[in-house]
DNA sequence: ACAACGTTTCAACCTGCATCGAAACATACC
DNA sequence: GGTATGTTTCGATGCAGGTTGAAACGTTGT
């Protein structure tokens, strides 16, 4: 009698993002990182037994993954379409009117979406690769080329099986970058070259010296 | 202190959905109607005074709009991203388990979405326009050709200024159908010709039998 | 073995919010 | 005008669900 056999779930999931302490918990790691319930309850201004059944509620609705290290536990978003259905939802969440608060600086230029590289700097970088063509366009997709296969192999990335990578719609952008199996290998690769460092306790990345030059040398990026 | 100005209010927007009443007020405008306060009462299951309060509710979280009638006020969704958001929650929704009901048939076979075709139908005729070359594939993204565009004008299509259409994923069919203007303009003049009708209550359209002869010669279909 | 730490479980409490009856308001019809 | 219908507002009620303190559990380190 309450929920339409017909349709999913649609309230259960939304409730469990409709809490303020959960929500925070889920946008922290919305980064593709993974993070123990500590920092969760942290992050959350919440104390570890709130942070625990939150987590607890979390997992049953399949929106979040454990693994258990030590006497510590970590949690992560169980796969990227959740990471995906948030970001939808911050597209369709009013701005905060009051304080005039626009979207964070740093979050703009550079961020982890889930686990691959988003922001102005995401969507550029995804740009550039399809002027050179490294990259062509599919629905919904990106298919790496012969060169780019090449060009990303040399730099270094670990090339997935299946060369096709998902378009991730951008909320601060409105364009896409590159998601998928590859995105995440070739924002792996930027991290360990240094060429990208996180920024703490947020999803912001900083552009370092060396990963500017890097990109403007070998991706061939105007900046 | 309890919302990070830094991100768009996540759980302000998910809490709204995340009430059983106004969720299947929400799916029921998912396919793109307008519907009355007392109809979105009743298909909630609630009395007209707490169907009232939710969709106020739901008027401030900008989810929705009204067009006042008479004494009717018409609902309907503010926009597409809306629908988006509304169908990304649906995919990592959890498949009711219990009871083992998968999506309904007519569901999965022909819907609207916001005010598009979609379901096994929908993708299929996406496919078919691509393989006649009516269509062309950009990120995201559907370009009307020139062929596409004579052959919708002479069926009586009101083609949108802009030859662009949005590539909305299917939640039953995880492929992409045709959406925006164009996606609109085309499934209005499927419904006009009564090549569809709308089964009541439902976002299921039943395809008739002149539709059927009809999308195989003038659209080359394989059914 | 014991202590420290991270995490979860349990019970009780308390608040926010959906719900409903009654009534007010607006529009359409006679 | 009066009445019926669609919709909203107000006030009161009741319940789901978040929060917390106390305690238990598991792991690590000495």
């Amino acid at each position: 009698m309450i929920a339409n056999p017909v349709e999913p779930d649609l309230s259960g999931v939304a409730a469990l993002i409709g809490e303020p302490a959960r929500a925070a918990m889920l946008t922290a790691l919305m980064g593709g990182i993974a993070l123990p319930a500590g920092e969760l309850a942290e992050i959350a201004h919440v104390s570890p037994q709130t942070a625990s059944t939150h987590l607890q509620k979390l997992l049953e609705g399949q929106l979040l993954k454990v693994e258990t290290q030590g006497r510590h536990r970590y949690y992560r978003l169980s796969n990227a379409s959740v990471a995906q259905a948030l970001e939808a939802l911050q597209v369709i969440a009013p701005v905060h009117t009051r304080g005039r608060t626009l979207p964070d600086q740093d979050l703009c230029y550079a961020r982890t979406c889930y686990d691959h590289l988003a922001g102005k700097l995401g969507v550029q970088l995804c740009q550039t690769m399809l002027e050179n063509g490294w990259l062509e366009i599919a629905p919904n997709e990106f298919v790496l080329t012969e060169l780019g296969r090449t060009n990303l192999e040399n730099f270094g990335v670990q090339i997935p099986n299946h060369s096709k990578a998902r378009a991730c719609l951008d909320w601060t952008e409105r364009h896409h970058h590159l998601g998928g199996a590859l995105g995440r290998a070739l924002t792996t690769q930027l991290l360990e070259r240094r060429w990208f460092a996180r920024v703490p306790n947020t999803r912001a990345l900083r552009l370092t010296e060396p990963g500017r030059t890097g990109l403007i040398r070998k991706f061939g990026m105007r900046l």
